[in-house]
DNA sequence: ATCAGCATGTAAGGCGTTACATGATTCA
DNA sequence: TGAATCATGTAACGCCTTACATGCTGAT
């Protein structure tokens, strides 16, 4: 497997449960995993023709008739050992790139009210995907009883938790940026 | 200014309260800043360079005689207007990959001891960021007084908020994962 | 004298984004 | 019939990481 790409572990993740096109791979990735992995076409394809030349997938032609075919891929064996070692492998890298507090770090450099509409534009964007993430949750909540759906679950309560966080950290920032500047 | 190099903005910030050589700016980032954003030396030099030769900043050498040169670098006004822009702007992207959330998120692939341990791991390392970004906040309070520092200030409350969270969500995941696996 | 830290870069390689290209299918 | 969505890719370009290369300075 490539060194460092990490769609792969991505692709494998979803391999294990159901076989799966590269476009559906691609709707998945959009789903509920977007809120902390992204994924493109121009990534996804390319990765699954390296994984099936090393044999991590395999490729899968759909049977349904009269279709234009379409070309599943199942994980191997191979695959699903890559998948379970980086499972137990301690390493683990968040990279978190926040534009946002770039700019609030370097707001010195304007005015202060600069700093309070982009805090603002930050609070819209995080309500609206908490919206999203409570949707997820309720879904959720109804199949918890899939062991799957458990760890889906726990992902979607960190975003919540998390996005949470963010808000009363914005109504907090606003308020010292009021007082203090 | 290259498209979509967020490090020429990084450096144009950092520029913009004081002249630094590239060695000093690649110290301000692994400081409070590497919490939300990161750079390298073959990613400051480099745009360094470039915006040199756009005309954003200016090479100023030190003076300081018998030593050895340094390379002090220093913004312009177009750099300024640059700057300024880009914190006028609406469009702010945050770029999050968790990988310990890809983890637990096909947690289902392995045991409930594994989503543990790889909790346990993401606990530990957040507990660590958590008391440096703690030792910042002590610092920064002392010297709320000048402006630029209540930017900084904001920025360091909310990693503890957002890592307090995280050492929330830690502490349910892992009640859940018992209960529900 | 030696080692850590200061200081400036370059080069290779990899990865990802974006846009492009193409065509089928389904639904209104 | 037209638009949206399904479906599979490729290509260019840009950015970043990592490692390498080099030499100075200050402290012990």
């Amino acid at each position: 497997m490539a060194k460092d790409r990490k769609i792969d572990l991505v692709i494998l993740g979803l391999l294990f449960h159901e076989d799966l096109t590269g476009y559906d791979i691609k709707k998945r990735i959009d789903g509920a995993i977007s809120f902390f992995w992204k994924g493109s076409f121009g990534n996804i394809y390319p990765a699954l023709s390296d994984m099936e030349k090393s044999g991590l997938v395999k490729k899968r032609r759909s049977e349904t008739e009269g279709r234009r075919e379409k070309i599943l891929y199942h994980i191997t064996d191979k695959g699903t050992d890559t998948l379970k070692d980086w499972l137990n492998a301690k390493q683990a890298t968040n990279d978190l790139k926040y534009e946002t507090l770039l700019k609030l770090y370097f707001g010195g450099a304007q005015d202060k009210d600069t700093a309070l509409r982009n805090i603002g534009y930050f609070e819209e964007q995080v309500r609206a995907d908490l919206a999203v993430l409570r949707t997820y949750k309720e879904t959720l909540e109804k199949v918890l009883d899939r062991k799957d759906h458990v760890y889906y679950y726990l992902t979607v309560t960190f975003g919540i938790d998390t996005y949470e966080a963010y808000l009363k950290w914005c109504r907090g920032a606003k308020k010292t940026l009021n007082i203090m500047c």
